[in-house]
DNA sequence: AACTTGTTTGACAACGTTGTCATCTTGGCG
DNA sequence: CGCCAAGATGACAACGTTGTCAAACAAGTT
């Protein structure tokens, strides 16, 4: 029933009673267009159905309408926030969202990013840790001045887009309200130092321990790597070098859930005797059992904000706002209620 | 230093000293071109390093080159597995790899997929479970006649590219091998019913149970969602029915790290008096202590076979062979060395 | 009223391919 | 050796937009 001929530009500028090239600027919001018009073309366009040819439009106007958003992290439910924030961005506007892992080659990002950039020619490129801090790739993005955002960048950069939250008082936050629910000794399980994240997320751990009565002597800090086996391990070393811990921040969700099964194999009680919490609001901070306690960073708003951001400085060719924070919440659960 | 012009079929035609439709047949994979001239104009293109301009062909053939992934799975893991085998196809062939979420709209998954069918025109369409099993989904598509590839379907369907392992046949395997550790007293935990690949799954469980000489009395079956926390539950229950059972089968990673999880709270040693094996080989099977002995199934690759196919049938606008099996095999861990 | 100046509009040529159809080769066969 | 069918090639018009540039219009200014 919906079987009906393609419509093309020329139909609705027919419709409209004005020239092609009207209904062009319209869906381009050039400026220029009265209002009157503006109104007519959109309205005749939304009673006939009509969605500009995404093809012509990338011949016509040499850009791609590819939005690429370069990660290497093996962590599937984070990009997949992502994914799902860009695609919400770009659909509303008509570009296509594409997620690209860049392998390292010899340790460099470079050949896999080249590849990839001459292949689609990409409008808008988005990267997210640890890529977001690696300098080769943001200098050749640069290079080709390829308008970009910056998810969670270790240090911000003065130019892209960058959109972060504040990991320090996240941090600190959380580790406030471990304190609060009267833990008196306390350890932190970090992740990988690599990952500028994890660094401050322990600096606001130990401005919340100095603000505190709690004296160092009862804080242990352990390293982890952000995976759920170095939760494990990070237990075991704990119950040797401090049995008596109470609380423990986990730099992230997995690592929280490895703490917990390792605690749950000791005989350990979560929460009575252990409370627990994390980092990420992750699937899995829902699902484990005990549930987890987690400090939820909003990854798919982020992600659209970048997008839609991007996509403004594409079209305007020019930046005004680059910096945009993000607020963060704990979200209570069962291993520190 | 690689900021040279860009290079049109032109360019080559030139070089080549022939017409720009020898390229274009070339660079198709028509028919009737000398195989010498062939020759001739490839490697010209790849000296120059030319690349078809993909906007102009979208324009020009009236494809859109894109390859859709219709899901509706909270596994990112698997989506993960699936979107690379997909992008590792499409690249190779110059078409665009995109994933989409289907959300029901009143249980119905159809207008969620008819809008995005109108916006991208998609050339190709790739279903993995549940979608795959929606007789509404596919019907839409065919009434379309869009080529399209059924990972993991319930049924096999006669028209589109069907893909999939002998899911029985899996199960019953993975429960010869608990049955092979000695283990006479088992328990299976299912997914959901509604899953047709679950089913399955359990239907080669009590195939195996058959044929070896355990008493039915001595197996149990619990009911799980396919959730971590399912799992949890289902062991609680099964410590109440039958206590003494020392091999369970559960029907995905997920539960059988719920399952391990409330063992070890349980005080039960994995595996010395308890041995679990999953279903899917998933990152979870590898991260858990202790790690999980699984079956894995070749999911990459099933997504890059149905991509090629996918796009061959596409080419040749005819589909020769329709069927994919794929073989599995045992990845043995601690949890069931 | 004539003259600026800036805003709005449209005609028409790109953009880089593929589709169509006509023409030119080639090879087999009588 | 000539004829014919099939295969190989090319000229040229699509495809549906946007860019360019010139023309028409509107609003101030003298």
């Amino acid at each position: 029933m919906t079987a009906r001929k393609k419509l093309t530009i020329e139909d609705i500028a027919q419709k409209a009673g004005v020239s092609i090239k009207t209904v062009s600027r319209v869906f381009n919001n050039s400026p220029n267009v009265r209002q009157q018009k503006r109104d007519l073309v959109l309205g005749v366009a939304r009673d006939l159905g009509y969605r500009p040819n995404i093809s012509a439009r990338q011949l016509a106007s040499k850009r791609s309408f590819v939005i690429s958003h370069f990660h290497d992290n093996p962590n599937t439910d984070y990009l997949s926030e992502i994914y799902d924030g860009m695609r919400r961005a770009c659909s509303e506007q008509g570009y296509y969202a594409v997620a690209e892992k860049l392998e390292p080659q010899k340790g460099s990002y470079r050949p896999a990013l080249l590849e990839y950039l001459l292949r689609y020619e990409v409008d808008g490129v988005i990267l997210s840790p640890p890529v977001s801090d690696d300098e080769t790739v943001i200098r050749e993005i640069e290079k080709r001045s390829i308008p970009y955002a910056l998810i969670s960048p270790g240090k911000k950069k003065k130019k892209g887009i960058n959109v972060f939250i504040d990991e320090k008082n996240a941090g600190r936050s959380i580790t406030e309200f471990l304190i609060e629910r009267g833990h008196e000794r306390l350890a932190f399980i970090s992740g990988l130092d690599s990952h500028a994240a994890s660094r401050e997320r322990e600096a606001g751990f130990w401005e919340a321990i100095e603000a505190s009565p709690i004296p160092k002597k009862n804080v242990v800090r352990l390293s982890g790597n952000f995976s759920m086996r170095s939760g494990f391990t990070a237990f075991d070393k704990l119950m040797k070098k401090s049995p008596n811990v109470t609380g423990i921040f986990a730099a992230n969700d997995e690592m929280a859930v490895g703490t917990i099964v390792a605690a749950l194999r000791a005989g350990k009680k979560v929460p009575e005797e252990l409370s627990v919490v994390g980092f990420d609001d992750s699937p899995f901070a829902r699902s484990m059992w005990p549930t987890i306690t987690s400090l939820a960073q909003p990854v798919d708003n982020m992600a659209h904000v970048s997008t839609q951001k991007l996509i403004d400085w594409i079209h305007a060719e020019t930046l005004e706002q680059s910096r945009f924070e993000f607020a963060t919440k704990i979200i209570v659960r069962d291993s520190c209620p």
